[in-house]
DNA sequence: TCCCCGATTAACT
DNA sequence: GTTAATCGGGGAG
């Protein structure tokens, strides 16, 4: 397994990224240095060619970054107050994207809990909404370069076993397809519960 | 321009 | 189980 990741391993399609992207490591440095890190417990992808992905119809101000080289950040803002991270996969304007949906907080708990507004762990960062303020990240980091030195990096962290990854239909989608692409770590105490088949 | 509604969450009854 | 909060993208007129 690589140390860390590479351009090329975030270049391939989304579903296939998702379920390898468990495991690993959001590591955040706020603007006044602390350091937050988060372990990713539950992704699901979005490709072009889904009704439910932003990406379906093109290009826009709002989605360029999915658009843009894989490996980078893509944050948009839900329902007028929410902010949801994405990680940019597939070859450059391919519009592939891995949406982040939870995580289990490692470090930095007290700022996590000062950016929710909660002390509550297990609402620190279970949800992609609660995820990003969490960490503090809005649409000013849209687009940055998750590989490089910049305030949001991923890190390689251990990915999860195949047998321990369970699949599921996607959460909040009401357009289109029900296609599982959901994947969240087995039996995770960070994960949001899931749908009934 | 106007209007609708969303990859959500928390606080209700 | 239901609903308000709150913004902006994008389709209709």
């Amino acid at each position: 397994m690589p140390r860390s990741l590479t351009r090329a391993w975030f270049a391939r399609a989304a579903p296939l990224v998702a379920p390898e992207l468990l495991g690993r490591i959001l590591v955040r440095r706020l603007p006044d240095g602390t350091v937050l890190r988060a372990r990713i417990v539950e992704t699901e992808a979005y490709e072009p060619a889904d009704p439910a992905s932003h990406s379906f119809k093109g290009p826009t101000a709002r989605n360029a970054s999915m658009f843009g080289p894989p490996g980078h950040l893509y944050v948009y803002l839900v329902y007028g107050l929410h902010h949801c991270l994405n990680v940019v996969t597939g070859p450059p304007g391919r519009g592939g994207a891995v949406l982040l949906r939870a995580g289990e907080p490692l470090v930095g708990h007290d700022a996590m809990a000062a950016n929710r507004g909660t002390a509550r762990e297990d609402r620190l960062c279970s949800g992609p909404a609660r995820l990003a303020q969490a960490l503090g990240v809005d649409r000013s980091l849209d687009g940055i370069d998750l590989l490089g030195s910049g305030p949001l990096r991923l890190h390689a962290g251990r990915p999860v076993p195949r047998a321990r990854i369970t699949v599921t239909r996607r959460i909040g989608v009401s357009t289109g397809v029900d296609t599982p692409w959901r994947f969240v770590e087995t039996d995770s105490r960070w994960s949001l519960p899931s749908p009934r088949v």
